[in-house]
DNA sequence: GTTTTATATTTGTATATACAACTGTTGTTT
DNA sequence: AAACAACAGTTGTATATACAAATATAAAAC
């Protein structure tokens, strides 16, 4: 096979799925999917500062199209809370508890070494490299 | 952040997604989704060789734990086709219809196209190492 | 100031997926 | 051959996601 469009789109969409499974697989026992880690993640790096739900969408490794149940499902956990916005009331202030800061601080350590296995065996200056390319590709709007 | 492993994983994943959003977007209006065409596409492979459930779970771009169903779907659109291995009663044989096939024909053209628009502007050196570097990270078993 | 339009999120409903338990069949042991 | 283990798929059930329509608020137009 030459055709290198096919070969590239399957090749990045199988190796992204043997990543993400290694992923899932860590939060598993933690009851979390990997959006809904990510979130969390997005979370936190907003601080103290509240975030719309269209914040957190943008943000999104894979914008979904129902981020309002994934948020309910992290409020169940109590790993984020939500109220509406004072200023303009038809948005909503997101942010991480206290309770989903310790969880993060927990995987934190586990999701750093799974993703350094992932890349364990491949040359530094290949995932310099891989980084660049997959960044092209991203931004192929 | 010089986290290398971290910005690789996040940008192999938001890459994969944004492609394969893409073709789920050529794939919607045939009522399609990327995974069931995948396994259309893994049953022309085999041409009229029937093939087994755990054959065809094997060769899918992600493992998925429910095909059984995924099967059910394209049965009842008349894609494919299931019996009970006569050999092996315990055993499946799956083909794709003469409908599936006239379905993935419409579709090729539409997929390559949508292909080469995802690798366009990328040089064609890029596209190679990009593949080089993608299967060791899916051979990272 | 009322109607219209745009924005932000939620909810109804259908479909898809995950996981475990179950069914039926074959192979193996005794 | 009967009992047990291994294999191949299917099904029950819970959860997750997609998509469209609905709700509520704010901004704009008239």
């Amino acid at each position: 096979m030459e055709n290198w469009a096919k070969k590239s789109v399957i090749n990045l969409i199988r190796a992204a799925h043997r990543v993400e499974e290694q992923l899932h697989a860590c939060l598993r026992e933690y009851a979390l999917t990997v959006p809904q880690f990510n979130v969390l993640r997005i979370l936190r790096g907003q601080k103290e500062q509240p975030v719309s739900l269209a914040t957190v969408q943008d943000r999104m490794v894979k914008k979904m199209s129902n981020t309002s149940r994934l948020i309910d499902k992290l409020i169940d956990k109590q790993l984020v809370s939500r109220k509406i916005c004072p200023d303009n009331r038809r948005k909503v202030d997101i942010c991480i508890t206290p309770k989903g800061l310790d969880l993060l601080q927990k995987l934190d350590p586990i999701i750093d070494t799974t993703e350094k296995q992932i890349i364990a065996g491949i040359p530094a200056n290949d995932i310099k490299m891989l980084n660049n390319l997959l960044q092209k590709f991203s931004n192929q709007h």
